[in-house]
DNA sequence: GTCTATATTCGGATAGAC
DNA sequence: GTCTATCCGAATATAGAC
């Protein structure tokens, strides 16, 4: 196996268990096991545990945010350096809801790893924040201009709670399925964009639901 | 020092750094340092650290809970049986808020542990689960008969995005308050709440916004 | 580069004195 | 009931053979 190959396992095998649990509860031996090589690898390829953790981290968010990132870039383009605040909600909450619900299990895990890692109070990923930071600042400007009237601080608040549902429903979104008694349909990835996005979008204008309304009795599922 | 007292002084350090650090990373060490007791105590007075985690989680939940439930059984008496929608969402998420950003560092230390234990993939807490699961139902019930016409679905998905705001608010409050560049007032907890319940409400009604809307230039801070 | 075997640290639990 | 001292297992990290 090629050095590449070998780490590469090690990465993909990390992030599937720590979708599941939490950094202290899954051992380098579990790791090493469902990648199929060496414990000596693990230090040997990243140098430590945190440092695995946190390059696997920064691997990700690179690609996430680089998604959002053109798709944020899209919407402006589309709207002539003016994009709406429904399309810049969507460049947000898209990225993550379409990783969390493919088929694709390796793009699913990676969703969770990461919502996951980011509240990890461990040493290394406290180091990583800053950028995340400058990541959401450039949605903070974008929703700004876009609302050139409103307060800053409903700006804030809206992003704050369009973050909050986005990482509900890819950590918790059993729990959702349990109560709902399993209404709620947890594949129609279409379906909680738009949700997601409404809900952030009355947030920050205020509850005038001028985004396309939620219809008043959509079935949970249109999908599958 | 008192058998109780030994108890109390164990269940409130841990319930202090549980509050900021994971299940795996806080010691029956730190723990014991912090509480002035002997580390033997632990196991004497609880049986393991995972019982202890059990112990204190189902004791505050009880509570919290109890408080909830309280504010639901008000409402439903001033609403003569029918609660409003907004009435029934502030049984929700104000005790959860007041605690978390109550001067009490004890009370506030045991909003943000609730929120951190819930997620915890520990034994322990799995079992527990249930007893939280049978406490969202009643709201979820009263939702439902507040909003008679409403698909189901939408509560449901309503119920998750609070639960999810409130979460977020509690855990990551930081977070918001750097990226406001301390705009947002973390201290004016009615103002939170209000925010909370309107955007809430927002998404069970569909964004009509008949609950009181945010004022279109609020200051982020109306009290201290 | 890879792997085996091992060193070392650390944390949870317990025995037994007081 | 409380505390000291200790055991034991587990987990990270490393040394050294191949």
């Amino acid at each position: 196996m090629s050095s590449d190959q070998t780490k590469t396992a090690i990465l993909t095998a990390a992030e599937m268990l720590w979708a599941e649990r939490s950094f202290g509860e899954v051992t380098m031996r579990d790791i090493v096991a469902a990648a199929g090589v060496n414990l000596a690898a693990v230090n040997y390829h990243f140098g430590s545990k945190d440092e695995l953790l946190a390059d696997l981290f920064v691997s990700r968010t690179t690609v996430l945010n680089r998604e959002r990132f053109a798709e944020l870039k899209a919407a402006e383009i589309e709207g002539n350096g003016r994009p709406s605040v429904e399309a810049i909600l969507r460049a947000l909450v898209s990225p993550p809801l379409r990783w969390c619900l493919s088929p694709d299990q390796q793009r699913s895990a990676a969703a969770r790893f990461m919502t996951r890692a980011s509240v990890e109070t461990v040493p290394p990923i406290k180091k990583i924040v800053d950028r995340e930071f400058r990541h959401l600042q450039r949605f903070a400007t974008a929703l700004r201009l876009a609302l050139p009237h409103r307060d800053e601080v409903d700006i804030y608040w809206g992003l704050h709670f369009a973050l909050a549902m986005i990482r509900q429903t890819v950590t918790d979104s059993e729990r959702l399925k349990k109560l709902s008694g399993g209404l709620c349909d947890l594949n129609d990835v279409d379906d909680i964009i738009r949700r997601i996005v409404s809900t952030a979008h009355d947030a920050l204008v205020g509850g005038t639901g001028t985004v396309t309304p939620l219809p008043a009795r959509a079935s949970g599922s249109r999908k599958s």
